[in-house]
DNA sequence: GAATCCTCGTCATACGTATTACTGAATCCT
DNA sequence: AGGATTCAGTAATACGTATGACGAGGATTC
């Protein structure tokens, strides 16, 4: 029994050239020996690895964690490996310490600015501009807004506050188009980090106003905390006198009290069609750009108009 | 000048045996050249992959994102890769799908049980039952529970609930124990699973006692939530009538109104001391269990008894 | 002055696989 | 019957590195 036999059949490449029962027999003894094929050995020899690279940005949200799981689970399932590698938000489009031959691609998150710089590899983007020159896996957040705008609108709210997530220009833009649609000319928007106390101190600003708007829009349920804050500052009673709505659905959402409005994001499903696009983009297929709707959770916050 | 010289030269181990101007000629041509030693013919020659294999949990709190982060920026620093992979929570001691001989070590997270089948690969546990025959690095939730305790008891407190999370056998027993040993015969215990919803409902059996205690200890911030819903549902000021405290530290702390008193956790120390221990391991070196100190921080959920 | 040692490299080999080219036997076709 | 074709498997090779054995020339020692 021949070194190559082994692993002709084992390769599964056996058809037509290898004779049924002596492949039995190869996978018999594999078995019993519990023999498996040298992975640097055919590394060497094939020249690939069967690992890509997932770039993780240094802010680690809840959301991250399910996203990388997502995208676990579908490489393991293919037979490949996922190298981790942290990405400090300040970091420029610096290469990465991780030697590239040692990887296949690049599964990127959350990348501000869309920063593409990994050599030749095939990159793949989660949650980031559409207009990056490479596949992106996007939630819909113009849908989640749209679903959320179309809630309030049928409660019978008017004029609504949006504390927008500034740190991303695209969705910036494209969640303060959504809402502006659904309500043209009674918007009024206030920027902030997506951090309680700031968000706090943005949602006095808007809630100062005299034309106070009934309801407020946040684009992360963090920032949802901080308009309670500022609510229960200003003795506003939710959703009695004013409308919170978040993004996300993190716990947060549901160990706040009221408990919030807002929309289910599925991290785990796009970390695992991200990765699938990937695997797909090193098939040599070129991968859709897709997005992935999120969910409308009405929950305690959001209550018609006083 | 021979393959041989520059695989000596670039090793670094030309003491002695090439000369001083040949070793710059070397590294001048291969800077020129952009050449790097392939990694795979390296990994075949040597038996070695300088990888790592990083078991996470599938429920995703914020910590994890911490410990990830801090254990991949030390590998990396050392040129060693960490391959990610998801463990379902129900999944027994299966072996795990990644070939092992892609991998040296393996570094776990939270493994319920301390479950270490790992065949003969060094493995290190992280926040894990101390016991289990494998090196340990952990939080020192003892330390934590004394930390919370000694505040309680300046504060005046005497009854005490504890809203203890069932998951862990060993934290179980240990925040138990550092708990009863601060207030001998004046703790009431109720376990919980770490779920707003159910940790309200046992804060609800505990607040219902005829000597309903004066502050509700909780084994985590998610938990702290619950006791929060529980409190408004009993019409229970916070911190006027009950005072609660937290455990992690997580963004919902500054979250809940009023900001909760709780143990902030090193998470992306832990990480990165775990992964240290693991490269120790693997360097033939037996790594020192260790015991990372959280730090109390005081908000605003603590005060006197009324 | 010969024998020994040191310095600076090179040669050759092995790691374990995938694959191309090949071989011997059996079967088929006319 | 004899050449062509198919079947089933083997031999040989290359991937690129690390390393122990070897060697040539010069310096040192007695």
């Amino acid at each position: 029994m021949s070194q190559s036999t082994v692993s002709i059949v084992l390769a599964g490449k056996a058809e037509g050239r290898v004779k049924p029962e002596t492949r039995q027999a190869v996978h018999e003894a594999a078995r019993r020996l519990g023999y498996r094929p040298n992975l640097a050995a055919r590394n060497l020899r094939l020249g690939r690895t069967r690992t890509v690279l997932l770039v993780v940005p240094t802010l680690t949200g809840p959301v991250f964690g399910a996203i990388y799981t997502g995208a676990a689970e579908v490489a393991a399932a293919r037979g490949f490996g996922v190298v981790l590698h942290p990405w400090p938000d300040d970091a420029g489009p610096a290469r990465s310490q991780v030697d590239t031959q040692a990887i296949e691609g690049v599964l990127a998150s959350s990348i501000v600015g869309g920063v593409t710089d990994f050599g030749d590899l095939p990159v793949v983007l989660m949650d980031s501009d559409p207009a990056a020159p490479a596949p992106t896996i996007n939630f819909d957040v113009a849908g989640g807004m749209r679903a959320i705008a179309a809630h309030l609108a049928e409660l019978g709210h008017r004029r609504i506050g949006h504390l927008a997530a500034s740190v991303d220009a695209w969705t910036f833009r494209v969640r303060g188009d959504a809402l502006a649609d659904a309500f043209p000319g009674s918007v009024v928007r206030q920027a902030t980090a997506i951090d309680v106390a700031a968000a706090r101190q943005a949602a006095l600003e808007l809630l100062d106003r005299s034309d106070r708007p009934s309801a407020l829009v946040c684009d992360d349920d963090l920032i949802a905390a901080g308009a309670y804050k500022a609510a229960r500052a200003l003795n506003l009673g939710i959703p009695g006198d004013l409308s919170v709505t978040g993004f996300d659905d993190v716990l947060l959402a549901t160990a706040l009290e009221p408990e919030l409005t807002t929309v289910r994001l599925p991290a785990e499903q796009l970390g695992a069609t991200a990765m699938t696009a990937l695997l797909e983009l090193l098939d040599g297929r070129r991968p859709a750009d897709t997005s992935l709707a999120g969910q409308l959770v009405v929950r305690a916050s959001t209550a018609p108009p006083p």
